[in-house]
DNA sequence: TAGATTGTTAATCGATTAACAATC
DNA sequence: TAGATTGTTAATCGATTAACAATC
């Protein structure tokens, strides 16, 4: 009902993972669920939960609590995965090409258009699209006019790349390199520092009494 | 000097950021630097910068700011980057594959030393390291001891596998399933759900005005 | 109607920021 | 000594939790 005006970022980051419980819980069947009972599954509380969900109108009904397969949908429509953003991905080392099968199978809310690379011909395409040079991108925006770019280049070659496409009309960037992108407010930047994550997941297991 | 007994979650978080831009200004030849100008560079305030680096016990001092190469190795120690902890990877697909050749090379504070698939067969093994099949996994654990599994297999199985290596003694796992595991207080877990990262950068990008 | 559970406001908690005395 | 900048405490801000009236 209502639209993101007023959404803090740690509710938008919560919203994924209601969708992935919330459909699990529909496949299993389930065509109501209280807002207590999917705390208890999901380690949250019951408040945090029917706050989130108040961001956006309320879905609930009182007394009933939630049909899932409403809730689902709703979320659904919020995090726009009806829509498919034409995406292009630029780096075809091995983490591109596992991008590359991840996106092509079951990606939410992206459609793989583009892939490219500084040498094509040693990228074997285990996907249906080939790959292209990557001086060859600014002539696909202009045709294809893909929205969202996957960075899985090495870090030095990322920032100075992000800035040229966003002139040519990205204006999203999941970011595989490891270092951070200045885009400014033209577009929106999804790290995903990998040595950061492992750092943060070595200094807990090493912390352990 | 003091150690991690009163760390936020936010701040450990914090802290692989911190250690990546000080190592660029270490490498820069910089010696020294304040916090107002650490904090300019990385979007943050110097007050939380001395905030947080007192969490562990102050490295600064005062009229002079911070000597970049003591805090850097400051933060590498707290980090445990010095120790390698053991770490074997399970399901050699592409992703398993990609995340391989990173941890050969220059991944921070972790050694591989095995590599398990249920097809380990059909995995070429583009590392130093021969794919074992997944059911001598009980046997290369009581031997190795590795510390830390990473999880690169389909969601489904994750759980069930990692109760079963819990009790091989892991302590850690970086976990790329699309899954939540539960493994109670025994083990730590670093979730990297790149479909959730995904869902929130769609969400931003179909956001913008 | 009575019971259940939401939607929503108010209270609490924790993290970030500001301020400044300590001190190099 | 004077200037700079930290370490640290206090103030602010925002997010989470608790409470309860509304209502199905």
């Amino acid at each position: 009902m209502a639209d993101n005006f007023n959404v803090s970022n740690p509710v938008i980051r919560r919203l994924p993972r209601y969708y992935r419980y919330l459909s699990d819980i529909l496949a299993s069947g389930k065509t109501r669920i209280s807002s207590t009972e999917l705390a208890q599954r999901m380690s949250l509380t019951a408040s945090q939960i029917r706050h989130d969900f108040n961001c956006f109108g309320g879905f609930g009904q009182q007394g009933y609590g939630y049909n899932v397969q409403q809730l689902t949908s709703e979320i659904e429509k919020i995090l726009y995965l009806d829509k498919k953003i034409p995406a292009i991905l630029i780096g075809v080392g091995n983490l591109g090409k596992a991008l590359c099968s991840y996106l092509e199978n079951d990606a939410p809310g992206i459609n793989l258009i583009g892939l490219f690379d500084k040498q094509p011909e040693l990228c074997k395409p285990s996907s249906g699209l080939t790959v292209n040079h990557i001086d060859a991108i600014a002539d696909f925006c202009a045709e294809r006019k893909p929205k969202l770019a996957i960075l899985c280049i090495p870090g030095d070659d990322a920032p100075k790349l992000a800035k040229k496409l966003c002139a040519m009309g990205i204006t999203g960037f999941w970011n595989f390199s490891h270092v951070e992108l200045e885009v400014g407010s033209v577009a929106e930047v999804e790290n995903v520092h990998l040595g950061d994550s492992l750092m943060t997941l070595g200094y807990k297991v090493n912390s352990i009494k």
